[in-house]
DNA sequence: TTAGGTGCAAATCTTTTGCAGAAAG
DNA sequence: CTTTCTGCAAAAGATTTGCACCTAA
């Protein structure tokens, strides 16, 4: 955990950066909730308890930091809100998701399945890929079993 | 062309809902810029050269209703706006894509890769899939012949 | 005829920005 | 000291909503 943070810090200090208060708080808070996927106002309730001063805007500015150091990905699942989720770049491991369309539920599959495909889109394509992401979306398991078939119905 | 508007005017119908002359203004301007992903700011202009009446608020409502009758798909780049993509119901043709992250280019993958994944899904996790996205970001072809290595730098 | 639609303007919501004061190194 | 940060409040965008008036079927 200390050390974590410590490798954080040298990385912004070697961009020029300072690690303050807030910023420490905020990275502390990313890794005490590395499963979840928080979003800015998630992540401002959670920084607030550590560091109560903090402002919402300082929360989206240190997010928007880390995400171009690489620390944190920014992801969007459609839901009018960006989502924040701590990169862990030294196993280079990245999840998929599977969004639940009827709960809403957001299982992961821990593993990276892309390989293959993107050695595939390097030689069709000519594009080096730096990252990725995988959405499937469906019934999971949990709703498949309550046989809950409802139509589109108009609002 | 005038077919796959009769197709989407029985498939509003069929759930109550009335083709009218904006609606299928929208779906032409749809139609005639299926290689695009339009955000809705974009089909507002686009439409206003067919029905100069239309309100942006009304290609809102029926983005989302073309949305919930899967006939576009909703797609969010984290640019900050939504766009929307014709589906390709028929060939369950389903594209990646591939975007630049040095000049923003975003190219697509015309083919569906992702079927050998669909059935691990189902296998592995007994999730039903429904639908997928598959970003990869990266350097497109034309980036990487220009030997651009900027590094990351303080705003 | 009548449920569903529309335009407009106002309201919401998320995210960004300007600025004067605060603090890290 | 000096440069980078921060909180606050205001601004900026994107999207949604309330409402009185239309219109497709």
């Amino acid at each position: 955990m200390e050390e974590r943070i410590e490798k954080i810090k040298q990385q912004l200090q070697s961009q020029g950066y300072k690690l303050t208060h807030q910023r420490e708080a905020t990275v502390r808070v990313l890794l005490e909730n590395e499963e979840d996927h928080l979003s800015a106002e998630d992540m401002f309730m959670l920084v607030r308890d550590k560091a109560p001063e903090i402002g919402l805007a300082t929360v989206y500015r240190t997010l928007e930091l880390l995400s171009e150091l690489h620390v944190v990905e920014k992801i969007n699942f459609g839901d009018g809100v960006a989502r924040y989720d701590l990169r862990n770049d030294s196993t280079h491991h990245h999840h998929h998701h599977l969004i639940c369309v009827q709960c809403g539920a957001m299982d992961e599959i821990l593993e990276d399945w892309l390989g293959p495909l993107e050695e595939r889109v390097e030689a069709e394509y000519h594009f080096t890929v730096i990252d990725h992401r995988l959405d499937f979306q469906g019934i999971c398991h949990r709703c498949s079993g309550k046989e809950n078939n409802k139509s589109t119905e108009p609002k």
